[in-house]
RNA sequence: GCAGGUGUGGCGAAAUUGGCAGACGCACUAGACUUAGGAUCUAGCGGAGCAAUCCAUGGGGGUUCAAGUCCCUUCACCUGCACCA
């Protein structure tokens, strides 16, 4: 019938020609600014999830740009980390030229499809030109102290003796060799993202996520309200510090637990009687993976510190103290105070060692279970009968301040960011190591801090980036100094590139800053950010944790990255299942496209489902939808001269022109293609439609199947191409119909419908009602007990 | 365990937010046109029943003239987080 494929690349051709998508940094025009995760360029192209959402922003961006707007809908790609890594070192090929191709194949399917992306700004995180910006952006926060260097455990590999990232250590397993994995501790640069628990807190106020995004926001946060109590060594002038949020409870307090990485055990390791067996205890725990370690059906362990006790500071009695693996260290103060009538764990650990139970609360049987509700204090002095928990609590701290032994103290499950990753394809960490200075930066002036070439991709035999083994690359002078030191060997992970880079589209050719100030004032705050659901916490967190600095350092004008940030559902394979190579249901768009087109493939995911939602899925559907585009092609020969729309569609056109805008700037894409489907049906139904009929159904469509529309239009000459026309507007005066069914139910049950005209009066649709032969049949003889009315939708009789 | 979400025909889903459940599409059935059909057109398509009608939105209960929609309860599945003190 027709060739999609001509049809196609000539549009393709022509956008590009006209530069229509490409983005202004100074006009009059309003902005907006959509944004949809870059994607990572994999060895297997571009997945039909990804066409999905790309689709769907395409469809705004293109209804915002015919609706007058300046629209900044950029793309680039997100190259550095694992998959590239792991291709070299099987291969032994330099990973850039790998990506290179890999961001071929992806930009030529994108182009494929049809998307508006502004092609002119470009550009991948491994770009030097890009990275360079980022190792500056890692300098100003090394520069506010908010960069440091710490011990911190990483995945150990002791068959590969390699480090591994927590993705490919999942479960305390190598993913490489199977073999069981260790913590070792080890030198790393981290972000105190900490610090700005409470303003990632606050700063989701001045979004509009979806609501399920801010909760995992928040969750991921974890912010909690507590006290930290000191409980004095016996014997010592030290205290042992801990976290409680439940400060009331002190009294019933019957052991301590430490975990059993806590410093003290050191410390203080002359005093423990069983140092022995405590340090037994200290491997059992380190051996154990990460599932085994929480897994929360394992039976609690521990050993009890001889020779070590602290003093309850409420009434001065002794206690004693266990070190247990249920006990964090990096969570709190990496000890607890154990209540164990009030906490389920504390319970749990105190029947297996039968340590003595203390109900200060009262409520529930307290020796069969812990009691964390609500209730009278008891057995605590002088709080003793108060009722009230959040009075309890803040009694409690009240005196402990006064005491000088605790004080109120909010606690995150948010850590420090580990910015160090022992991994080759990662931009260089631009810190040198000078025996005399210490750690300097690297001057700003030297970057980029160019990523080397090395003879192996593999992380080195002592857990060591492979960069450490490129000598004459590590060997350098101190900037300060000038004596010999040491670079950095380190690289920043995966999420350090994709933590700024809409900033970078604001302005990616500026070689002077990262963006000037007036493209990032002109663009502000994204205005719409897709992206999966898999990022809703942890990319999110770093990109709005690192925007937020930038904004303290007065480096970008907001304070927030995103203004509104939702997510789409996975595509599945046909059986309803995850795609993957491993089950064989993967779908290649570019196979869809070539059988059916791309305007077929687009409209079909647009009409999949619920956006949001996962969907299964069908190639029956795409075809389906390349029907209803055929359809759409076949209309043309109905096409009369005439100007105007047909009297008798007026009302559905002005209606489906309302709803397909709303929704699909409501993301209910699917509901947008069946109003089209619908007025496609109706359109067919007529012997002939008007040209304006026909451009407005093309016009309307055109957001979603791009070319075909436009093909469409040039071809009946029908009006300018739609990339450089308005979008069309509905007459409000036009979207009701004049005439209107009426139910008529008898009980609620329906009994008739009967047409009349809009807005007639309640009295004249219940005498109307009541003269429906099927009405009468179910009220004859019938006592009449209430008669509702509702104008223009329902005629409701009781009867008796 | 906690948090969030979902549950409607054979399937993907709609339902103006309390007012005719199943729009639209797929699959299927019958027919038309055709050398042919993976094209197109016509008709049908939740279940039971010849029909009037009855039953149906995971299950049970409630509010209401009226419930897929609100409330209580229960089950199932999905997604996060998970010994966070």
């Amino acid at each position: 019938m027709y060739d999609f494929k001509e049809i196609e690349e000539k549009w393709q051709k022509r956008w590009e020609d006209a530069k229509c998508f490409e983005a202004k940094n100074a006009s009059d025009k309003e902005k907006y600014y959509l944004l949809v995760e870059f994607p990572y360029p994999s060895g297997s192209g571009l997945h039909v999830g990804h066409v999905r959402s790309y689709t769907a922003l395409d469809a705004m961006a293109r209804i915002k740009r015919m609706r007058g707007y300046n629209v900044l809908f950029p793309m680039g790609f997100d190259a550095f980390g694992a998959p590239a890594e792991q291709y070299a070192i099987k291969n032994h090929v330099y990973p850039a030229n790998m990506v290179k191709d890999c961001i071929k194949t992806f930009r030529s399917q994108m182009k494929k499809l049809g998307f508006s992306f502004d092609w002119s700004r470009e550009f991948a995180t491994t770009d030097p030109e890009y990275y360079k910006w980022t190792q500056w952006q890692f300098l100003q926060f090394y520069k506010a102290g908010l960069a440091y260097k710490a011990e911190k455990e990483i995945n150990w590999c002791p068959n590969c003796l390699t480090g591994l990232s927590n993705e490919d250590a999942e479960g305390g397993i190598c993913e490489r060799c199977g073999s069981k994995t260790e913590k070792k501790l080890k030198s790393q640069w981290m972000l105190k993202m900490s610090s700005y628990a409470d303003k990632l807190l606050a700063g989701l106020d001045k979004t509009d996520f979806m609501d399920k995004i801010k909760i995992a926001q928040i969750n991921w946060i974890g912010r909690s309200e507590g006290a930290e109590v000191d409980f004095k060594i016996d014997g010592e002038e030290d205290t042992l510090k801990v976290f409680t949020t439940r400060p009331d409870t002190l009294y019933g307090v019957t052991f301590m637990v430490m975990s059993p990485e806590h410093k003290y055990l050191e410390k203080y390791e002359s005093k423990i009687k069983n140092l022995d067996e405590v340090k037994k205890y200290q491997e059992y725990a380190k051996s154990k993976t990460e599932i085994e370690r929480t897994d929360l059906t394992r039976e609690k362990t521990g050993v009890k510190l001889e020779g070590f006790e602290v003093i309850n500071p409420v009434n001065d009695e002794k206690i004693e103290v266990w070190i247990s693996d249920y006990v964090l260290a990096n969570y709190g103060t990496g000890a607890i105070m154990a209540v164990p009538a009030h906490d389920e764990r504390d319970f749990e650990f105190a029947t297996k060692f039968n340590i003595p139970i203390i109900p200060v609360i009262e409520g529930g049987d307290t020796t069969k279970e812990a009691y964390t509700g609500d209730g009278k204090m008891i057995n605590s002095g002088k709080f003793n009968g108060i009722t009230n928990k959040k009075e309890a609590i803040s009694k409690m701290i009240e005196y402990l301040e006064e005491k000088g032994v605790g004080e109120k103290k909010i606690n995150y499950r948010l850590q420090d960011w580990i910015f160090s990753r022992q991994r080759f394809w990662g931009e260089p960490i631009p810190m040198i190591y000078c025996e005399k200075c210490g750690w300097v930066p690297v001057p700003e002036e030297e970057l980029p801090l160019i990523l080397p070439d090395v003879p192996s991709y593999e992380p080195t035999e002592t857990g060591e980036s492979p960069l450490a083994n490129v000598t004459d690359w590590v060997n350098c002078k101190c900037p300060k100094c000038g004596s010999d030191a040491k670079r950095e060997t380190d690289t920043m992970p995966n999420w350090a590139g994709s933590s700024w880079y809409w900033l970078r589209f604001m302005d990616p050719h500026n070689d002077k800053c990262f963006a000037s100030m007036d493209a990032l004032k002109y663009w502000g705050m994204v205005d719409y950010y897709n992206g999966g659901m898999e990022h809703a916490t942890r990319h999110l967190l770093y990109a709005r944790f690192w925007h937020e600095f930038l904004y303290d350092q007065g480096l970008v004008p907001t304070e927030e990255p995103f203004k509104k940030r939702v997510s789409h559902g996975m595509i599945l394979g046909e059986n309803g299942e995850k795609m993957s190579k491993s089950r064989g249901n993967v779908v290649n768009p570019d196979d869809m496209m070539n059988a059916y087109g791309a305007d077929a493939l687009r409209t079909y995911e647009m009409f999949i489902g619920d956006y949001a939602k996962d969907a299964s899925w069908s190639e029956n559907g795409l075809k389906g939808c390349k029907r209803f585009l055929d359809k759409i092609y076949r209309l043309k020969d109905k096409v009369n001269d005439k100007e105007e729309y047909t009297k008798d569609l007026e009302i559905l056109i002005n209606k489906t022109i309302k709803k397909v805008e709303e929704d699909i700037n409501t993301m209910n894409y699917n509901t947008a293609v069946s109003a089209l489907m619908i007025l496609s049906n109706e359109y067919d139904k007529l012997d002939s439609i008007t040209r304006k009929d026909y451009r407005t159904i093309l016009h309307l469509l055109n957001p979603i199947a791009p070319h075909i529309t436009e093909e469409l239009n040039e071809m009946l000459n029908l009006g300018p191409a739609f990339y450089e026309s308005t979008f069309p507007e509905y007459d409000e005066n036009k979207i009701t119909f004049d005439k209107v069914n009426i139910a008529c139910s008898v009980n609620g049950k329906l009994r008739a419908t009967i047409e009349v005209d809009m807005d007639t009066p309640k009295e004249e649709l219940l005498r109307l009602a009541k003269e429906q032969e099927n009405v009468i049949k179910h009220i004859e003889g019938k006592e009449i007990v209430k008669e509702i009315v509702v104008p223009n939708k329902i005629v409701n009789i009781v009867v008796k």
